[in-house]
DNA sequence: AACCCGGGGAC
DNA sequence: GTCCCAGGGTT
């Protein structure tokens, strides 16, 4: 049963949602697919970054099982500049499974829905008590912000032992009779009012009973563990091109933009690579290019990631011939064409050169 | 527990 | 520049 302030919580909250929730797409559905859609999306992801990319899925793919049969590709193509695309690699994972081994049906409790492949502790608890009203909370960066200042909570979010002292808390504030309302509330009360920097403290319903406001320590809380710095790295792009079409390849596991295509890269240890040397290292990957075809790059192409800071040069070659089979098995470079390119996934870094480079017009 | 994975917006 | 975002998977 919940306390006097638990309740009084859940209801200042609710209250407050009431007044200024905004009017989001996948708010008025208790479809699970939808929800799963968005909650994946929404990953790490501002609303404001996601909805275009919701309602080009929901679009293209209205059913899980439309979904499930389109390439990975595709998915990826439709997926381009959100980041992070392992989501939608599991994604697409996950709706072949529903579609082929659950008969096309969303688990429909927390417990069920956490062994789907893209779908953890948030996501499992965001469509189960969305969809299914299952009275779970789900605990995502707004409702550790929230929790950690009005209940003083100073032990650091990203520890992972942290999150039980955070799920119990936030276990005992779901009502029973509205734990979709009551997790939609908490969170977007942390996107709008108990924001990162600047909280709006004094029109907050809460301020009365808030600690950290009570002690001075909203700028405190939530504890939260710096990140590691972003390392550096050096890519040299090799952009070869035959009669208007241009040599890309997919990107392996183990690495950054898995399932996208890049072009032949040569990464250097530091920021400076004569071309001499580049020239070289091509030579030996079985690439015969000489010096004077190669249009030396014209700028850097900063790309900065939360954990990399990329340095990219693009390299431009024309080539007489195609390339030999077997140095296409060697350096794994397949040619396409222009229009086959824009419909290929790419990383955003090599989005803005070719549209730099004038290769891709229509963007 | 530590590390990996994107990109954009607010300040 | 800094911070953070409706996190999850792998090791």
């Amino acid at each position: 049963m919940a306390t006097p302030a638990q309740a009084f919580f859940a209801k200042t909250l609710l209250r407050w949602y009431e007044q200024h929730k905004r009017s989001l797409p996948w708010r008025d559905t208790t479809n699970p697919y939808y929800i799963w859609l968005s909650e994946v999306i929404l990953q790490q992801t501002r609303v404001a970054q996601g909805l275009p990319y919701y309602h080009k899925f929901v679009a293209a793919y209205p059913t899980v099982q439309e979904l499930a049969a389109a390439p990975e590709d595709e998915v990826l193509r439709l997926w381009q500049g959100l980041g992070y695309y392992s989501r939608a690699r599991n994604m697409h994972h996950t709706a072949i499974i529903v579609t082929d081994e659950l008969n096309g049906q969303f688990p429909n409790n927390y417990e069920a829905l956490l062994k789907l492949k893209g779908i953890g502790s948030y996501t499992a608890a965001a469509i189960a008590a969305f969809a299914f009203k299952e009275q779970v909370a789900v605990l995502d960066g707004n409702v550790f912000r929230v929790l950690s200042r009005v209940f003083g909570i100073s032990d650091d979010i990203v520890v992972p032992a942290s999150r039980k002292v955070f799920q119990k808390l936030a276990d005992g504030l779901v009502p029973a009779d509205a734990p979709d309302t009551y997790n939609q509330a908490i969170m977007e009360f942390g996107a709008i009012q108990c924001t990162p920097v600047m909280p709006d403290c004094l029109f907050c319903p809460l301020q009365q009973s808030c600690f950290a406001f009570n002690n001075g320590m909203v700028q405190e809380l939530p504890v939260k563990k710096k990140a590691k710095a972003a390392r550096p790295r050096y890519f040299h792009y090799i952009v070869l091109e035959h009669e208007g079409a241009f040599y890309l390849r997919k990107r392996l596991e183990g690495d950054i933009w898995q399932g996208l295509y890049d072009f032949y890269l040569y990464e250097s240890a530091n920021k400076n690579l004569p071309l001499e040397t580049l020239v070289q290292e091509l030579q030996q990957a079985g690439l015969d290019v000489d010096l004077e075809h190669i249009q030396p790059p014209l700028k850097d192409y900063k790309h900065i990631l939360s954990h990399q800071k990329i340095t990219a040069r693009f390299y431009r070659i024309r080539l007489h011939s195609r390339l030999k089979e077997e140095v296409l098995k060697e350096t794994r470079v397949a040619l396409f064409d222009v229009e086959k390119i824009e419909a290929l996934p790419k990383p955003v870094l090599i989005n803005s050169y070719l549209k730099e480079a004038k290769i891709l017009v229509y963007l």
